[in-house]
DNA sequence: TAGATTGTTAATCGATTAACAATC
DNA sequence: TAGATTGTTAATCGATTAACAATC
């Protein structure tokens, strides 16, 4: 049978990464085929649950056999939109902003920086890598002529809300927001967003050192 | 009544900080009372969840009246463990490793760096900040006579597992891992880890782009 | 063919939401 | 007192796990 009209759930979405990880390091390490209780061991989660999350997407499997890993790899690169390739800006060029233009790992997924932008004169027109810091009011027009698909948003948290709004009035379709602000509400048909609320997770990882 | 045994799920101790969050804009704008109800529509969740989440470590509140904001902000703020303080120190001083020693967030929240490492003999001994970067088997001894809470790991990928256990060998109780690894084989009762997959968000986000 | 393992349905578990008595 | 709102139990919803027939 095989029909692929389920809801996928943000559960099931979060957990396709880990997935596309692993399966790449499988491939990576020639192992041809896997079934879904050694993958299970693995990545220490549930047969079962592999088995449900895969098949939400399609018949990926062969009974006797299990997966392949090669084409199990391509198909969830596929679903995850790693086929085509990204281009992203990043808005707010203090520390964070540095470290994540200069962070490699993003680039060997396909996603390349185009364009970065801050508001602080001290710094608009100075060179990181090969791009010139460009003033935040210079992107509407600059997203006229180069397409971005996502912004990275790392200005203060006080700006968070104001400029998050103005990338979207540009037309900027994603978000990729490190401000310690929600802006779930921004979140709408076509604009999306994605929060990495790093002190969040701090004080999460605190709790638990003092868990008893 | 009032218990407070029951068993607390992830789900829950993961919206503590976002709480917390808001009970402080609330703090800073001089509210004093609020309900559930209202805390609800600004957090876009619902007032059962909030009452919920809350009823767990204790009565907080006060029929007919709501919450009061500034000693829910502190219950919560102990919930968390943000009495005390923590000393963090970073493994693996690469651009990842010097925006999150320089991203002034997390002192605010009583989170404190108290050494840095590397193993790249080329960077081992510059100074960033007030710190000097040391040579990771210098860790060992360092740990010895200062004691370090949470150990930020940005390392690159293929170390990661390795320096970890090394961690762990040398006495940390908590890792923040920022390495594309997961690492909760190495958890234990005493050994806490806390995950920040950027890559796995990232392609999150683009698979929301792809959805029709 | 026999063994292995999927795809898929059914059962279980847990988390969220609704409802309302208790009470400030 | 009457109104508001909590604390808490019960109902619902969704996600995970178990089970097994289908099939390679």
């Amino acid at each position: 049978m095989c029909l692929e009209n389920k809801r996928i759930s943000t559960a099931v979405i979060r957990r396709l990464p880990r997935y596309y990880r692993y399966l790449g390091d499988l491939v990576s390490r020639d192992i041809q085929r896997i079934s879904s209780k050694e993958l299970s061991q693995r990545m220490n989660i549930t047969a079962s649950q592999i088995r449900q999350d895969l098949n939400i997407f399609g018949c990926f499997g062969q009974q006797g056999y299990g997966y392949n890993v090669v084409s199990l790899y391509e198909e969830i690169k596929r679903i995850l939109g790693l086929t085509k390739t990204y281009k992203l800006i990043i808005v707010g060029m203090g520390n964070l902003g540095h470290a994540l233009m200069n962070h490699e790992s993003f680039s060997l997924h396909g996603y390349d920086y185009v364009g970065v932008f801050d508001k602080n004169p001290e710094i608009v027109g100075k060179q990181v890598s090969e791009f010139i810091i460009q003033d935040i009011d210079s992107l509407p027009s600059f997203l006229e002529e180069n397409q971005a698909d996502i912004a990275i948003l790392a200005v203060t948290k006080s700006k968070a809300i104001d400029v998050a709004k103005f990338l979207i009035e540009s037309g900027v379709k994603a978000i990729w927001n490190f401000t310690n602000k929600d802006l779930q509400i921004l979140e709408s048909e076509v604009v999306h967003i994605e929060n990495v609320h790093l002190t969040d997770s701090l004080m999460t990882l605190s709790y638990k050192l003092n868990e008893k």
